[in-house]
DNA sequence: TGCTTATCTGCACGACTTGCAGATAAGCAA
DNA sequence: TTGCTTATCTGCAAGTCGTGCAGATAAGCA
């Protein structure tokens, strides 16, 4: 994602209006590593702006995706959640705590995939499970920086549901 | 997933009933490879008795599941589709029709990933967008060439909004 | 056949999004 | 600065996908 003075500048140029609530959250999300929900986006900006409206905050993500500004993920169904890094990378979802954070992976290219006869490929996008260990309560650490992709899946586990948000008061 | 008869035999054993819906959506999903949504499958199931409902397919699937017969799939944000598959596998959609194919990678251990320090990886997920031409299927699907995984993103494209698996019409 | 209670079915409800419509307020002209 | 046009914002209803509940059913077994 770019600036928020250059989105602003791009919003201006394509004729549409810079308003106080889009300039907020282009902030927000400007350099933003958390991969905000839009829900969780909004409680951030709720504290600096009270008032402003979820629909709104949906509206202006979704504005930014258009443009090509952020991205969209969509991690084991819960909310769907926007990463303002555009550059060609991946994810790693810590189960347990539902963080998401970017991984580079740099030789995609040399995946031996049987893909179906065909099939023409516009994307791949690679989701590393697991956990962060935050304090490594062994002497057992700094593990890798570039390493290999563990093993796969051993089995499937039991459907393990993330980590539901708390939801503001609302009701409808 | 094993067969309905085992299954079967799996589920005498654990002191849970022999229910001839259950014994339909063991025989829908054994061998199934289409990828179906709980909405999916009730469709299908509902032709062979009609008045199963549809909470009914969510259970059985959720107690599959439970037990790893078969795999849940979160793709793009719509319905979570299901997998008798439960190899080591990863999955290709195709972004026209919605159609999930099972794609075998054997390197990915391989892979270059620079992931966060302290990372545990428990599994990785492998998704191919893009789409299958569909022409001349003369001969049988008997060549599984290791084709590399085509080029990667080459720029996040403004997200397209997700076709919004059309709910209903699609999976039948 | 009868009994216990696991399941099934139907429905309401919750989470996440999107559609709508009236209230607001940018952006521009005078 | 004042006015005007109309893009936006806000609040709420409605839609999709799942899950919790509770009464009606029907497996599994004596």
């Amino acid at each position: 994602m770019r600036s928020p003075e250059i989105i602003a500048d791009a919003y201006r140029n394509e004729g549409r209006r810079l308003t106080p609530q889009r300039q907020l959250l282009f902030a927000l999300m400007h350099g933003n590593e958390t991969h905000p929900s839009a829900e969780g986006l909004y409680e951030v900006a709720s504290k600096r702006m009270p008032g402003i409206s979820l629909r709104t905050v949906y509206q202006t993500l979704d504005e930014l995706a258009a443009m090509g500004e952020i991205q969209l993920m969509h991690c084991d169904g819960g909310a769907v959640r926007f990463d303002p890094n555009v550059d060609d990378h991946h994810h790693a979802l810590d189960a347990s705590t539902g963080e998401v954070f970017d991984v580079y992976v740099d030789n995609i290219d040399e995946l031996r995939a049987k893909l179906p006869e065909g099939f023409h490929v516009d994307q791949v996008s690679i989701v590393f499970r697991g956990r962060l260990a935050r304090h490594a309560k062994s002497s057992k650490k700094s593990s890798t920086q570039k390493s290999p992709a563990q093993q796969q899946t051993a089995r499937a586990k039991p459907t393990t549901r993330s980590p539901r948000r708390t939801s503001r008061g609302n009701n409808k």
